[in-house]
DNA sequence: GACCAAACCTAGAACGTTATAGAAGCGAGG
DNA sequence: CCTCGCTTCTATAACGTTCTAGGTTTGGTC
């Protein structure tokens, strides 16, 4: 029994190759723009290619030519920040000539998924964004293949940061040098980065001789948290400033100073860090610390480059840059 | 010139097999869980996979293998509630036995060039979320794959939404039942849907009788369109209740009122729509339309998954629900 | 011990592409 | 006329997997 319309198959250079009478190898060499045709043949076997709708089949041809031209990424849907550090990863990689699969971390999908998702897609190297699994397992994976971990220091895996501490100084210095004495932190709890802030936190009070003013409240990367984090304030013997993990912990700490009568920055200062597209909207504009996307991003992207011609793991730092808006000011008048 | 070490190659078949003293086709058996292999092979096999670190690489299974299984995502990843539905997604098509491929659309990155990505990658089909471009462009793309366009009505493509109008209509509903008669919307300008609501926002209120107050004030999909629209509304003659186009704008709306000294929901009531993450934290709890999230990713693989069987293309709509929080109250009294 | 079926295993051909090696065409130089 | 070199083209062998079709054991029955 013969049937109506067989299943429409997906052209193949097998077909364009048909369809302009040349041979499949010809065909190849002018699709992907080789030298080795001539003006006329590259006219009819591009018309053929056009005609049929023919795309090239990605996974044959990263099958046969080792390289896959392929770069995974991970990265948390959750985190607005995340997402812009993937728009800059994508152009800078086209840049490199590497395509980008995107996998995710969700509450329904975990990191070891996404990374193994990632070498399953046939990725050369991958950046994860911001890991919180271990380094060990981390490791493990990059003997596989390269990995680079963006955001977070991760020990013996090539690793593109911003000099966290530095930007914590530069919030510090900057609440100091508005007058503020009791400057607070609000941390990011069990967060990747959250210890390293907290550290440069603590250095930078001592720094500045107010160690004996120097409070950490327990927070964590979300709002949430730093709605939580805000009920903790003593209500008495306030902090005059606060420097929060990020900017989403810093808007719900804000939300709920403003909920709670605590004018921003009238009876408190307030920075965040990460400077993203949030704090420049919402609310009043968030002083935020930046860290620098695009060089993250490029950086990130070149480290992994650089894995694969053999180069040696290593950390980069991207220095950080503190963005003023209208959350700090001086501490009101006793 | 014998160099030292050999380009560590990703183990393959070949070396499971080899390792284990069986066929590359029994060690495919076993390491895919098809049936024709004895326990004690298995035991080998698998154990020797383990030690190599082998992963079957997909390129080369979904190449002989004509099911890919792979199911390609586009979305954007400025919009939370994107994030929402892609975590549903991986559960939805992980239970059907998809992988799922992500490719993000940006500010650098047009939604041609991502759902190329995809068709490249070797996706069966296609989930593009809220695909701002032409009808046309999807449909030619439908003819090569299946298509499913998911928060938009395409026509010719199928398309899997939230019934918008319901969702408008019972936030209208809710405010005339609360005692609002002067009740504006806020557009979401060019934005994927914003005629949809806008209509229905029309209609709700001529339904109530209420058409003559209707006001449609021009705003857009994000938080700054929101505040754009708020230093709109008339000082005098102000609406007392404003439905607007989502949540994302509401919350620009809502920031603008409450530095302009308005309060929420004492002076304006307030209903957005996507029940975000987002209107559950940040400052006041948002009413907000909640659209379905679960179904409309679950129905979305199904809705690829059939057809790829060749089922015909249809509209499935989602029944939303109202969210009630802490943004609307019966309006001031004159 | 011969026969049979079931269970287990393997060789080898695909899948769509790229890369290598070499064949044909052709004009110039000896 | 033969050879050389150049350009243009093609046959064919990979890449790592799955699948089909057939081959070899195994063990139970007569």
């Amino acid at each position: 029994m013969t049937t109506g319309t067989p299943p429409p198959r997906r052209p193949t250079l097998a077909d364009v190759a048909r369809k302009s009478g040349v041979s499949v190898a010809l065909a190849s060499i002018v699709m992907r723009g080789a030298e080795g045709a001539s003006a006329s043949s590259r006219a009819k076997v591009k018309a053929a290619a056009a005609e049929l709708g023919y795309r090239p089949d990605s996974r044959a041809r990263a099958l046969r030519s080792l390289r896959s031209g392929l770069l995974g990424v991970s990265l948390s849907l959750a985190e607005p920040f995340h997402a812009d550090l993937v728009d800059e990863i994508y152009a800078a990689a086209e840049l490199r000539g590497f395509d980008v699969v995107l996998s995710a971390t969700g509450p329904r999908r975990s990191e070891t998924r996404s990374l193994e998702a990632l070498t399953d897609a046939g990725c050369e190297a991958v950046i994860a964004i911001a890991p919180a699994g271990g380094a060990a397992a981390l490791a493990a994976m990059d003997a596989r293949l390269p990995v680079v971990s963006l955001l977070r220091a991760v020990p013996s895996v090539e690793s593109v940061c911003t000099d966290d501490a530095a930007g914590i100084r530069q919030a510090v210095d900057h609440l100091v040098g508005l007058g503020h004495r009791h400057i607070a932190h609000v941390d990011g709890g069990t967060a990747v980065a959250s210890a390293e802030r907290r550290d440069a936190y603590l250095g930078a009070m001592a720094a500045h001789d107010l160690g004996r003013h120097a409070t950490v409240l327990p927070g964590g990367p979300d709002e949430k948290a730093g709605t939580a984090a805000a009920a903790l304030l003593p209500g008495a013997r306030r902090p005059t400033a606060l420097v929060v993990f990020n900017d989403r912990c810093a808007l719900g700490v804000l939300d709920a100073l403003e909920r709670g009568g605590v004018p921003v920055p009238g009876s408190m200062s307030m920075v965040g860090f990460d400077d993203s597209q949030f704090a420049r909207l919402a609310h009043i504009g968030l002083s935020s610390v930046r860290q620098d996307v695009e060089a993250l991003a490029s950086s990130a992207v070149e480290r992994a480059a650089a894995r694969l011609t053999g180069e040696p793991a290593g950390l980069r730092e991207h220095a950080p840059s503190l963005v003023l808006r209208n959350s700090t000011a001086a501490p009101p008048a006793t």
